[in-house]
DNA sequence: GGGGTGCCATAATGAATCCTTATGGCGAAG
DNA sequence: CTTCGCCATAAGGATTCATTATGGCACCCC
């Protein structure tokens, strides 16, 4: 069997390609400079290809050390990770409940990568209508919940505010009158602050749809069956307009994070809210 | 310094893990049980960690031993890259004309994954009318021509059969009479073929629409302006759709391959050919 | 032109490593 | 109870690999 590549052999040859020098690479990494020199013709004979031009002013690579540099720094970078992570993965439970507009965003993906990198854990990610969220906190189902601030089940540990923007269909007449809206059918406290905002406005409007999921208001949407003030990372591309100017302006939306006051400590929690923090 | 991991203990341990046992995995390796037990134990001691539940009935791993393997794995499987590939990247140049169709679809993109592979190399991906192409090619700028077979500057080393579907826009009324259709306005040669189906299916058209560009043939079929002929895997999503049965049964396209013939040899244009008869 | 500096390579040496053989302990199967 | 197949350890010795010592080369400065 051919002989493997060593992660040692691999460090030497990276560190010398980036010092220019076998003497600088071997100070680095705490050996002699023979011991690099040597270092490095093994790897030459393991991968059977001159890696280095020497010289006296120093080192550059080869064609042949410029494409394994890539595969070297790949494979030392992959160690590292390997050393660093392998057996401090978090485990347990964590159920978070979510307001579906931001389930549907990239929160769920990072929930998810987060998921990943511990693979002992589960995550349970939910959205609830205000009642049943209410009930699965109080029982412990879910230890985290991130909505309107309104309408979550506890005081905040923090809050963020975030724009609203209108999500309106191709071929949808914005001047109608009154203006056809699509709402979510759950009560979520900015329904109300919307529709407040078209009165101020002056503006008359009727409900042409309801539906509970996201996925069904962006259908209606679609559809060009009215408008719908949703966050602006919810709308598809052909729903971002520009002529929004005879619509209302449209108010923020205070989101804030409850946690269940029995979760305090917990690494998994802990993680699950940074990761929840970092990407609101 | 921490002590570095090392492929060959790596290569141990999922050898050991695949197969069960250390006894086992010895024997594959070339190696005798103690030895491989001893670099197990290695690698648990730059590890940290136990990696391996043994007992008389042989090894399985343990959670941390489960979190190391796909970095083992990724390691091992980069490492083997790293050695068959390094020092035998190809270099030189190599034109590539294709048929703009071919120029949009994933031809181009298994190309560049080939260019990445092999940095020394340049290639060039044309896409001209007919007799820019024959000159590029008589002249060697490109040396490979992808095309309809009755538009390739020489006689083809090899040919294929592939379909044509129709490209329609959303609410484009297929029963429109005459019924309008998008085309290419170079000369290809299936453009008579399809124009001459649609006269023996009876069925009568308008060229509503021309352009040299397949993005401007398939900006003017979703502007719903009329039909096209073009490769299925060219429409997009809203495109393919299922009442073509009103339109004419559309004729295959027969693509063949013309190479310069002073490139025989040529291992860069070998690799290039080879490629494209994979991916077409 | 000579001396000094900094680079890489090789030789020799010896400590450390690591594979082998020999052997022991354990659990399961017959 | 015996046998088999597993893993672990001990001991020995061959091999490896880092060190020190030294040499050659190119360049710079005086």
């Amino acid at each position: 069997m051919a002989k493997d590549l060593e992660i040692a052999l691999l460090r030497a040859f990276v560190t010398a390609v980036r010092a220019g020098s076998i003497s600088r690479a071997a100070s680095g990494l705490g050996q002699t400079q023979p011991a690099l020199s040597q270092q490095l013709r093994r790897l030459e004979g393991v991968v059977g290809r001159p890696l280095l031009h020497r010289s006296p002013s120093g080192v550059t690579p080869t064609r042949a050390g410029e494409e394994l540099l890539p595969y070297a720094e790949r494979i030392l970078s992959l160690s590292a990770q390997a050393l660093t992570e392998t057996g401090r993965a978090l485990t347990g439970h964590c159920g978070v409940g979510l307001l579906e507009d931001l389930a549907a965003s990239r929160l769920s993906q990072a929930l998810a990568d987060l998921a990943r990198l511990h693979p002992g854990a589960t995550l349970e990610v939910l959205s609830l209508s205000g009642a049943a969220m209410r009930e699965a906190y109080d029982t412990g189902r879910v230890q985290l919940v991130l909505d309107a601030v309104p309408d979550i089940p506890g005081p905040p540990r923090w809050t963020v505010r975030r724009p609203l923007t209108w999500a309106i269909g191709q071929e949808m007449d914005v001047a109608t009158d009154p203006l056809p809206v699509v709402l979510f059918s759950s009560t979520c406290s900015w329904r109300t602050a919307v529709l407040e905002a078209m009165e101020r406005a002056g503006r008359s409007w009727r409900v042409a749809f309801e539906s509970n999921s996201l996925i069904g208001v962006l259908a209606a949407v679609r559809a060009g069956l009215g408008v719908a003030a949703l966050m602006p990372e919810n709308l598809e591309p052909a729903m971002a307009r520009h002529d929004t100017a005879a619509l209302p302006a449209l108010p923020e939306v205070e989101l804030g994070l409850v946690r269940h006051p029995p979760t305090q400590g917990d690494p998994l929690v802990d993680a699950v809210e940074s990761a929840l923090r970092r990407m609101i």
